[in-house]
DNA sequence: ACAATTATGTACCATTTGGTACAGTATTAC
DNA sequence: GTAATACTGTACCAAATGGTACATAATTGT
């Protein structure tokens, strides 16, 4: 009987994402969210609580999508080929704006660590998700003596994310594409990630 | 003639930069600032000016004294030496509060990047300056045939700024000390900096 | 047609924001 | 003492903040 919702939840989430994942939580305001989202105030308010509500949406929604490109990726590459194939696909093969985006997870952790312990907390379990895949698919090709243990499968996901983050940073600044491919080069070179 | 300033100068700025250190540039307030500089809200605009003026102040306060300490370091150890005691003296031998808080710049950078590229670029260009005094040092011992020269001074500079980065940001996350131990270990051997 | 629900638009709210103005007091050099 | 300066405290400002209230129009199932 009711009238039906108007406009694309999906959509208004994703272009609210798109605009914290550029600039920030705090730096977000709620009208410059009704504008990038089309709809009206009250809409707003009846269909996603309120401002912090829909921003933990959008982690939540930026964190699985980034998990499964891992894991896609995971299914057709050889694991020592990963993280080279996952800084391809999120870092090199995107567009310099994007890229200048970083990822909305470390944004989060560096901008709510001390503001909001909850929304932190929230990231960092994403950023998590991400390295046990990493670790999960290390492990595995060990086992089958695929691949080198040198180090261990735990200590090679850490130092991936280590350097995941940093180019996440460094891309916010005005990096160029060939410094950063430089860095991923070397650092996975350097741990024998370079398949 | 005129009545002295009363208050230590330094010390308010040094106070201001530790809440901006810790919460970032918006989410700290006037009053705050006020609260923990001890002065009135006069007094701060008659020295200060402006809060965007304060924090650059408190940017090139923090972005020298850091490359202070590479520089003194520099001059007691050998240049592979140098990566590894300089985590140490910035992540590893502080109170777990002060390493929570990350760098600076680092924190500016991201907060920033959008929103005021003046100041990201301030920050930028110290933290450059800090990856810059890395390369000379590195430089330096491979001309004189005390270091490897699989990688050039300018990459592996630019290696370690890039772990430097992503410590800082999983330092503000929950990460042990053991963890950042064990990453910093691991990434400073796989590239021969672990003298 | 009717009831139910959701949309929109606008008005409104208290709070906080960074910044200014100013009155009064204290401290200095002369 | 007088002039000059810098302190404190408070009052004030316009603008923006996130959030609420409500009147009205639109769209659905029955």
């Amino acid at each position: 009987m009711p009238r039906p919702i108007g406009f694309d939840r999906t959509a208004a989430v994703e272009a609210a994402m798109k605009l914290f994942w550029m600039r920030g939580f705090q730096a977000t305001s709620l009208p410059d969210l009704l504008d990038v989202m089309g709809i009206a105030r009250s809409s707003f308010y009846a269909s996603f609580r309120t401002k912090r509500d829909l921003f933990t949406e959008c982690l939540e929604l930026f964190g699985d999508r980034t998990l499964a490109m891992v894991n896609k990726d995971n299914k057709s590459l050889h694991p020592t080929a990963l993280p080279r194939a996952f800084f391809k696909s999120t870092l090199l093969d995107v567009s310099k704006h994007r890229a200048k985006q970083g990822c909305l997870m470390v944004n989060t952790v560096l901008e709510l660590a001390d503001a909001d312990p909850e929304l932190n907390q929230l990231a960092t379990q994403k950023l998590n998700a991400i390295e046990d895949a990493f670790a999960a698919s290390f492990l595995l090709a060990q086992k089958n003596g695929e691949m080198d243990t040198t180090y261990s499968a735990k200590e090679l996901a850490k130092f991936v994310m280590t350097i995941n983050v940093g180019l996440r940073i460094q891309s916010r600044q005005n990096k160029s594409r060939e410094e950063l491919e430089s860095i991923i080069k070397h650092s996975l070179v350097a741990v024998g990630l370079a398949a």
